[in-house]
DNA sequence: ATATCTGCAAAGACTTTGCATGAGA
DNA sequence: TCTCATGCAAAGTCTTTGCAGATAT
């Protein structure tokens, strides 16, 4: 049976882990999404093209990544924990969340990154230096309701 | 038996709500710590006043403040929701949270709010223009290592 | 060859729901 | 008095763990 070879192949050798197709099965479908993947989702997908997958590889596979800095997960409190590729490996590149306390929609935006760039800058310096923090990531998020829910 | 007056009394029938003991407790469990809170955890302090708790009238009623906006809800991704008291009503003040990837340990920080508000403030406002949307609350985290957990 | 990875089944953890009883206004 | 709220038990979800067999290198 031909190998695994893939572009990913490197990402997941270097970090000392073995290429897999339950792996490659993976990136693939969360690299050609847009959307919030649940583990489930990302398993249905998978399943789709390689039948074999067990829904405890994607949670395992999901959590290596999370780990690796090549998947970011979201808990957006509404039950399951959502899964998006990084924005380095992502088309849809460093954008944020708008979620809908209501009916639990998000939003992606990524308007205003100057000004985040700039008040990031400082301030993670300030904190990584008084707190003695290595900070690798932020989370910035906005809540409130979306058109359809808020009151008229 | 005495009425449950106190002056959360009116937060609750300004929202249709009974002041109700387990109520009294919940909120005096949250006005008295520093911490972030579980469900189980407020269960458990509170229990020890007024033993009669339910841990299903906890998580009951930390929705239902949450909804009230009295209480704000953290999923910080290890298991257990946290809960802790609205900055309007906390001693605690305005902060948000440093969170270490790998032992879980949360810092909390009211450093360079200066530079957030300013930051806040535009992006809010074009955000709640550009996709109608009502922002009635901010996440914003930082993600990382700890002193201890960080590579020497 | 052999340590890693996978899939299945079962267990675990947190949270929600149903319902009869109790309490606030 | 008349709803609303509570507590218990049971159920529901999402996620993790144990383990034997399969796979990558």
């Amino acid at each position: 049976m031909r190998k695994c070879g893939h572009h990913w192949h490197g990402q997941f050798r270097g970090c000392g882990y073995r290429m897999t197709k339950p792996r490659e099965a993976i990136m693939h479908v969360l690299g050609k999404t847009k959307e919030h993947l649940s583990a489930e989702d990302v398993y249905l997908r998978v399943h789709k093209f390689y039948p074999n997958i067990g829904l405890t590889t994607v949670y395992r596979n999901l959590e290596l990544l999370v780990e690796m800095d090549m998947v970011v997960k979201f808990e957006f409190g509404h039950g399951k924990a959502k899964y998006e590729l990084a924005d380095q490996y992502s088309t849809k590149g460093h954008h944020h969340h708008l979620v809908c306390r209501k009916c639990s929609k998000i939003i992606d935006y990524s308007d205003f990154m100057k000004d985040e760039v700039k008040f990031l800058k400082s301030v993670e310096k300030g904190l990584s230096e008084k707190y003695d923090f290595e900070i690798t990531d932020h989370l910035i998020q906005f809540c409130g309701y979306c058109n359809k829910c808020k009151k008229k």
